[in-house]
DNA sequence: CGTGTAAGGAATTCTGACACG
DNA sequence: CGTGTAAGGAATTCTGACACG
């Protein structure tokens, strides 16, 4: 996935209503997920909410939790420990690059 | 380019006002250029236009020749030879698949 | 040809609030 | 807590048309 992509997915030009279309969920669900910060649409410069591809998927995930019984504190609670996850793997993927680095630094250096 | 990705640029959800702040093109224009066959967005229920990412990038290739006094119908025409261009090139790209497969069935029929 | 604009109507979106369970 | 709903106002979008160069 290349930058231009990525900016499609994260760019917020959505409005409410075609997100409660493509979500199946009402404009009163969709603005109090919000509410508990579970999503953050940007707004135009006159206050109308614009969400994007990823908001959507955001919104689904809730949506089957949600159907599951699961509290909107709970859903937020999960998406933040998932965000350290993420970041964790990050950093450990960025450990083991330098790892390789230095061993074969060391190695050019035993040949020499 | 995966799947996924590919469906975000061309899903039709956005709004003409927000094509209008992203392209520069004023709402007049945008829909001229529909009257003149250069972008199709999808109609909803209410016969509300929603554009994809494509139509945008498209509306601002429009927009440069515009610029350059092009007319809309040799835009027009400049799009569909593109079109008939990548065609062609799928095509090409598709015999040489085909030639490389022969080339090897015929490698694996000589060893035998 | 390409674009601006005023016109009238219909649908959208927003907020704050009351309601219910 | 999570969601529905009615309320009032502001901005959006649509179409068909006249205007101009």
């Amino acid at each position: 996935m290349n930058h231009q992509d990525r900016s499609y997915k994260d760019k917020k030009v959505i409005s409410i209503g075609t997100v409660s279309e493509l979500t199946g969920l009402t404009l009163r669900q969709i603005r109090y997920y919000e509410e508990r910060k579970l999503i953050a649409p940007y707004r135009n410069e006159r206050g109308t909410r614009k969400y994007s591809f990823i908001d959507i998927e955001t919104l689904m995930d809730i949506a089957d939790k949600r159907e599951d019984g699961v509290q909107t504190t709970e859903i937020l609670k999960e998406m933040k420990l998932k965000e350290k996850q993420r970041e964790s793997d990050a950093e450990v993927r960025k450990k083991m690059l330098r790892g390789q680095l230095n061993a074969q630094f060391n190695i050019g250096r035993e040949r020499n």
